[in-house]
DNA sequence: TTGTGTTTTATTGCCTCC
DNA sequence: GGAGGCAATAAAACACAA
């Protein structure tokens, strides 16, 4: 298949037993009286030579008694029993040491692409493999990755948050201002009623008042100019007016076939819902 | 001690770039 | 067509509650 790559495995096992030569290829053998990394010496801190390391390349301290390190590096390197129980057991994988990780991570926060020669560089110095160090680039930048992704995640979750309750108080708004019109045209119906069982009524105000017409600001403006509504009633009005979207109070002109239950299609929905339109309609 | 969830290391397959 | 990046995934190592 093309561009499929085939990596020598350094996580030789059981499997591998009868085949040496893979094993010695992955995990170079070291002869006891041979330093274990001879390039690292003078180029790293004594602290990672004596903590030593857990990946599979430089063994870990920690497991030494189990490792195949240690059949080397022991003077009765020939123990049988030792080396036969590193080839027949399951080679696992092991975790880089703390100063090898902390090493990476300063590396990748001055740079978290991997250039080949950093990436050798960076390789000699923690005693690994080149492509344990490009591989743990890639988890690292997969990490970095998915972290941000959580916090675009967090941070879009607060704007929603913060939009919808806007939203809401909006609606509530809406039902209050809903309500003080309905009292104030109930209280002019009233009125209206009162004037012409006087026989005063006007012929203009009553084709208004008996129509189904939904334009209640020529009721409200009549009753405005002439009326004997309290002086706090009619601020009610005319606040409740001045709140309501323009579309509310359609121009005469435009009578014939506009519905204004909706709001004008340049607005922004913000993304809710088709049902949340619920604050754009005015239905009686 | 053991079961279970999380993290880390490594592999695979696909894609893009040169 | 090879090198290297990425997403998805496997599997070992680890953490921790019961």
């Amino acid at each position: 298949m093309a561009g499929r790559r085939i990596y020598p495995s350094n996580t030789s096992t059981v499997a591998d037993s009868n085949n040496l030569s893979v094993l010695i290829q992955s995990q170079r053998v070291p002869s006891s009286s041979e330093p274990l990394f001879p390039h690292i010496q003078g180029s790293f801190p004594s602290s990672f030579l004596v903590s030593g390391t857990r990946s599979m390349v430089s063994f870990d301290g920690v497991d030494r008694n189990r490792s195949f390190f240690r059949a080397f590096e022991e003077e009765d390197n020939g123990d049988d029993d030792i080396l036969d129980e590193y080839f027949h057991r399951t080679e696992k994988k092991r975790r880089l040491s703390v100063e090898q990780v902390q090493f990476l991570e300063k590396s990748f926060e001055a740079e978290n692409k991997l250039e080949p020669e950093r990436k050798i560089q960076l390789a000699k110095d923690l005693g690994l493999q080149s492509r344990q160090v490009a591989i743990w680039f890639q988890n690292r930048r997969a990490r970095c990755k998915s972290k941000q992704l959580e916090k675009d995640y967090d941070s879009l979750q607060a704007d929603y948050n913060s939009l919808k309750a806007d939203y809401d108080n909006l609606l509530k708004e809406k039902d209050k201002l809903k309500q003080e019109v309905l009292e104030l045209t109930d209280k002019l119906s009233m009125k209206g009623k009162e004037k012409a069982s006087d026989g005063e009524e006007s012929k203009a105000e009553s084709d208004i008042l008996d129509s189904d017409s939904p334009h209640y600001t020529d009721v409200v403006q009549f009753e405005l100019d002439q009326s004997d509504l309290s002086q706090d009633e009619e601020d009610n009005l005319s606040k409740a007016m001045l709140h309501l979207p323009a579309y509310v109070f359609p121009k005469l002109e435009d009578d014939n076939n506009n519905d204004y239950s909706d709001p004008p299609a340049s607005s922004c929905s913000f993304g809710f819902p088709a049902d949340d339109h619920a604050l754009w309609s005015w239905d009686y």
